[in-house]
Parts: structure tokens; C-alpha cells; sequence
DNA sequence: ATAATCTGTCAATGCGTATTGACAGGTTGT
DNA sequence: ACAACCTGTCAATACGCATTGACAGATTAT
């Protein structure tokens, strides 16, 4: 039976007040820490805060100091691995910074409707968030693309929000990202190193960074041969998806042998294990007929068979830089036109052969 | 360069009202669709509200209104994909209803510190959510760990908040459950269609309803022997971790032949990767020797080689009756003491065979 | 024609908090 | 002893909106 419905008022700050014979004001004083208050007056209103189990109210508050001590968060895909897990450290770093955090999240489908994005901004601003933290979504060959820069700049009420970019270099209140280019050069190394000369690449848009550097690893280490690429247009996912990598796969697994690359470097994990199963499928042997390497090394990337190896993405470190931008500026450390940038560099690249911890331990029903 | 901080003011109604030349009043009415207004009036200040940008502060609305127009979303582990897609399907059927969407997340790290769950459901509450949805944290095998129900009826300022659970059955004020007996009895009576006789079953909290199921399935098909158990209580994922597989998969590969199953279930995908990997890892064939069956049949998991075989789980539709619930009894049309029930049948199992969309598209660089 | 009703608008008020300026009582400086 | 300064406290106000009750003008009923 769920019987707790009787409608028992939340305690404001005037309750808490009157039972510590006090006024609203000092209760208020005391629940934000004004210096000045007699110690013996802030114990007693805490207690009596305690007691009724009074918790200011946020809607009051952010009403009356027009912030809300809110960053809001643009995800675009949820179920994109690499973006969930960005997403839990971007909450913890945010409420370990002291501030609240709110998400708004959508589909690729979705997405690429005219206005998506717009709306999505709104959504956070209405809530009066004070920043927000968006993964970058330039796709330099799809000019028209949905941007959250200029989707917040259009915005009539968000000429005030500062915005921070996540994944690559633009010019928003701040952004971290990737090297992306020194991650494509550990993967062009690798292949190359395991005796692979006739390289491939599977990307969708934005490919430009991490295939130069894939490119060039390659090159210093003696392929000569430019690696060829495989894309597919007609994928929303601006990161690509794992159907793309199974089509992409497909493909590659139909080419005459001579034709065939060794060696695949692929924009991330999920689209290798959609080209892994799509070699596998048609017969490839993989790694011994085409080795491939991914990109983001999430933790579930070692469990892949055969096993993958796959450029580490320093994810966390990522959220943590964004945030702490964003908490600067909002403490006004910053001067308020600089960029603050971060450039970060990958982890290293992670093989999937080192094997996790053997230890279980199992029990008979 | 970033330019764009003039403290351009947020636009209000009284903004709006004083361009139209009303009342604040009207505005308000207009944007609520009050019935006493002119066409006249309500086309001028629709017109000044667009030409100003107006957007209702919601801060301001929360506060007079006692309520927030919002449905809060407690998650434990967005790593986890299930968890994740259920949090997207969750997010579009909140916004479809015309609620906000508010999210809590947090890992299973923090999740088992005490208070925890508490403090993550005072972030809810504070923001003065109308209601909350949560998964079920039930562990009848671990009586003192975390339960939504009983966080939410301690805090003081919570009992006023109805919840809706997810996942199993509980007494809140409404849930929606898969029937996971049936889901069970798929995979049983698929493994000893498959021929397999000598059954087990990798699990962690919470077997017994899936687990049976599995028994049953079996049984009814003429396997004899009592499907074994292998689970892992040191394991902080509640419904299992892909680590946890692994470990168990271990523990499987090594022991003798004869006593070694010839069929798993797994309480999820990831589950089963972990297990598939560590078969394979230690020489033992996937499926020849060893056919495994998953739950949940996520989208990526038809790309897993060897193929899974998985109970489709109807995140979808759960996602849609919790919040179609919670919309019902906040509009009132629900008797406030009752508990709004759903059982939901699982999809089906679905076959990682079904091979995607063969068709690609391929370009040279 | 007057009363009764209806329509559309508005001024006033309250939601719970943060903040300001006033002020009483105490302390220090001369 | 009086002024100048501190220290704590409080009453009053504003934040942006929704809602109520009043009311003027128009319409209908008698």
C-alpha cells in the first residue's frame, strides 16, 4: 500500500526562523555562510534547521539571485557508450564543483531535424542554467550542421551564457579536446609496427584530424602507401555508428584479396566492432587477414573478441578540464572575451589482450 | 574571439506586456492559455512576446506555483547501455508529456556508501520535482542495501513525492515490470531446443524470478537436471557487471569437461561478453561447446561475434507506461492510494544471426 | 429604460529567498 | 563622558510569475 500522500508543507526559512526565535533574514545568513553572525545564533538555527528538516528552496533562490548555480549538459546520444561515460564524469565533476547539474539529451534522428538543437539549447536556458558544457558537433563537411555555438548565439536569451566545448578546438568561453592527431599517429604506428603496409581507415565526418596523424604514424614507420578511406555519407551519427562500421566492413570483406588493406583504423570502437563482424562474417580472419584498431578504449573495449586494441580517450580527464573552465569563469577568474583552451593528450594505446583480473569466485545453487 | 557577454537582460512579462500595451496580467493569461482573452489581445502579445524573445522564467513559475512541472530520473549506472537507452526513452517520454526532465546519476562505486541514495534523492526533491522514477534497487539477497522506496519516505521533505519503480514489482505509487519469468522460460526453452542438456545460468542479485523462468523453460522441454548457478557476491553492479561475467566465465572454462555446462544464461548482455570472452580466452568454443543466451537484446548486441542470442527486453515500452503513470497520477486522475500496476511481456528472443542491412557505400580518398 | 449578465482587462497580492539599509546595544578611543 | 566605531539583528524590499477579485464596458433580459 503507498499511503505517505498526506500533503505535509515543505519548511521554509520563516519556520526555521520562528523556532529559533529569530529572523528570516538570519536564517537566510546563516544557510549562506554571512560572516556575520554570533556563533551561539547559528548553532541554534541550524538546529532548528536540522530538526524540521528545512532545505532552501531552488526555485526562490535562483529567483531571486538570477543564477541557478546549474550547468546545463548537451548530449546528443546516450547510447554511445563514450558519451554516457562522459556524461557520469561531467555530472561528478560538476556536483563535486558545487554546482547543479542538468542534462538534455536527444537522438541523432532527432538531432538533424532543423530547430533540434535550438530547442534543446532553450530547454537549459530556460532553466536559467549558467553555462553550458556541449560536446562539439562542427562537422566541417557538412557546413549546415546543426552548432551549438551559433544555436546559442541565436538564441534571443542566450547572448549570456557561455558556452563550453568538449572534443575539439572551438572558439566558445572555453574548450578542451583531444590531440586528436597524436591519436591517429599511435594507431598508424601500431598497425605499422605489426608489419601492416597496406592501411585502411573507417570514419564518418570530422575525419581530417585523427586520419592525418593515422597518416603520418604510419608514414614514419616506413608504409609507404597512403591509407584509404571509407566513409558512409548516409550516417546521422556525426561520429559514426556500429551499423556503419558492419556496412563499411562489409564492403572492404567484398574487395579482391590484392585489394584488400591489412591493417584498419577505425574513428572508434563501436565502428570496429561493427567492421570486425562484418570481416568475420564473410570470412575475413581477423586480425591475421586485417588487423584492426579502435578508438576510445572504453572499459568494455577489452572484453571485444578478438580482442581490439584501441587508442585510450582520457575521457575523464576531459570533463574535469571543461567543468573546472567553467567554474573559473563563473567565480570570474577569467577574464571574461579569453578562451580558456586545453589541448590533452591520449592515454596510449590499450591492448585488449591484457586481460582483466582472473579471480571468481562461484557457488553451487 | 568570444564577444557575446553583454548582459543583454532576460526579456519578462512585464517587458512583453508593456510592448503590447496590457497588463502583465494578459501576458501571463496568454501564456497559459487562459480562455478570457480577446483574439485581438492574445495575437498582439504573442507578437511581442516573439519580438522580444520572451520565455517564461521558470524559477519564477516553480515558485508561485508549488510545482515544477518536472519528472525526476534517478539512475545508477549510465555506463551500463541498458540504463542508458532506458534513460533516453525515458527523457523523450517525459518531454512528450510536456514535463521537464531531470536526471540523477551516479556509479555503483558510490552507490553502496550510505546516504548516498538519500542525498541523490534530496537533489531531486530540492529542485522540487513532481514526481520521481527510478529503477528498482531491490537485492533480496542483500536486505540492508539501497531501496528508492524507503530513501524517499525518510527524507522529510519527500513524502509528498510519489515514485514510480522500474523493473520489478513494487509498492509504489505505480511501476512497470518486465515478466521476467517468461523472459527466463525464452532462453531455457531456446538452450534445450538447441539440444543442450546440461544447463547453467550466470547471475548476480536477484536471480530468483529470471532464474526460474529458465528452469521452467528447460524443464517443459525435458531437460532433467537443475540448471546450476554462477554468480558473484562481491560484484557491486547489481544486475551484474562485465567483469563479473568474465570472472565467472573463468571459473566455467576450468573446470572439468564433464562437469562443465554446455549451456548458459546470462542475466545480460554484458554479462554474456564478459563470459564469452573469458570461454574463448580459455579455449573452450562458443557455441560448440558452450551455447549462451543474454538478456536485453540491445541494438549493439547483434553485432557481438560469436552471435548472441538475447531475451528482447521492452525498454521501450516500460519506459512509456512508468511515464504515462506518472502523468496520469499527477494530473489526478488516479485515485492518490493506489498503486498503478504493469507487467510487461518480453519481446521475443532475438537472434544475433539476423544480419543487418547489408548496404554500404564506400569512397576513395 | 433599468437591471442583470457577460467579457475582457487590470491592480494587487503572494510564492520563498537574498540583500540592503537601519538600528540597538556594546566596545573602544580620547 | 562623549564620540566614533563594531556587532548582530531585523524590517522591508525585489525577483518574475500566476491568480484572485474588482471593475468598466458591452450585451442581454425584463
Amino acid at each position: 500500500m503507498w499511503e505517505n500522500l498526506v500533503l505535509r508543507k515543505q519548511p521554509t526559512s520563516n519556520d526555521v526562523a520562528r523556532r529559533a526565535g529569530v529572523s528570516q533574514t538570519v536564517v537566510s545568513f546563516v544557510m549562506n555562510n554571512h560572516p556575520k553572525v554570533a556563533p551561539e545564533t547559528r548553532r541554534r538555527v541550524q538546529e532548528a534547521a536540522v530538526a524540521l528538516g528545512y532545505r532552501p528552496n531552488l526555485a526562490a533562490r535562483s529567483l531571486v539571485r538570477g543564477r541557478s548555480q546549474t550547468i546545463g549538459v548537451l548530449v546528443v546520444d546516450l547510447n554511445n557508450p563514450f558519451f554516457a561515460a562522459a556524461t557520469q564524469h561531467l555530472e561528478q565533476a560538476i556536483r563535486a564543483a558545487g554546482y547543479h547539474f542538468l542534462l538534455s539529451t536527444s537522438t541523432w534522428d532527432a538531432w538533424s531535424e532543423p530547430g533540434h538543437l535550438e530547442s534543446a539549447m532553450d530547454d537549459l536556458l530556460l532553466r536559467g542554467v549558467d553555462a553550458i558544457i556541449s560536446w562539439s558537433l562542427r562537422e566541417p563537411e557538412r557546413p549546415g550542421a546543426a552548432d551549438p555555438l551559433n544555436a546559442l548565439k541565436s538564441r534571443k536569451s542566450g547572448g549570456t551564457t557561455p558556452l563550453f566545448v568538449l572534443g575539439y578546438d572551438e572558439r566558445a568561453a572555453g574548450c578542451a579536446y583531444l590531440d586528436h592527431a597524436a591519436g591517429g599517429r599511435l594507431a598508424g604506428r601500431h598497425l605499422a609496427a605489426c608489419g601492416r603496409r597496406r592501411l585502411g581507415a573507417v570514419v564518418n565526418f570530422e575525419t581530417s584530424t585523427r586520419y592525418e596523424g593515422f597518416c603520418q604514424g604510419a608514414a614514419e614507420m616506413g608504409v609507404t602507401e597512403k591509407p584509404r578511406v571509407w566513409r558512409d555519407p548516409t550516417d546521422l551519427d556525426t561520429r559514426g555508428s556500429t551499423a556503419m562500421g558492419y556496412r563499411a566492413g562489409t564492403v572492404i570483406a567484398g574487395l579482391p584479396s590484392a585489394q584488400r588493406p591489412d591493417g584498419l583504423f577505425c574513428h572508434h570502437d563501436r565502428v570496429a566492432q561493427g567492421v570486425i563482424a562484418a570481416l568475420l562474417d564473410h570470412g575475413v580472419r581477423v586480425p591475421e587477414d586485417i588487423a584492426v584498431v579502435g578508438f576510445d578504449a572504453l572499459p568494455d573495449t577489452e572484453y571485444l573478441r578478438p580482442s581490439l586494441a584501441s587508442v585510450a580517450y582520457p575521457v575523464d580527464e576531459l570533463c574535469q578540464t571543461i567543468v573546472a573552465q567553467a567554474v573559473r569563469f563563473l567565480s570570474g577568474e577569467t577574464e571574461p572575451c579569453d578562451t580558456q583552451i586545453a589541448q590533452i593528450a591520449p592515454l596510449g594505446l590499450r591492448h585488449g589482450q591484457s586481460a582483466p583480473l582472473i579471480h571468481a569466485s562461484s557457488d553451487k545453487e
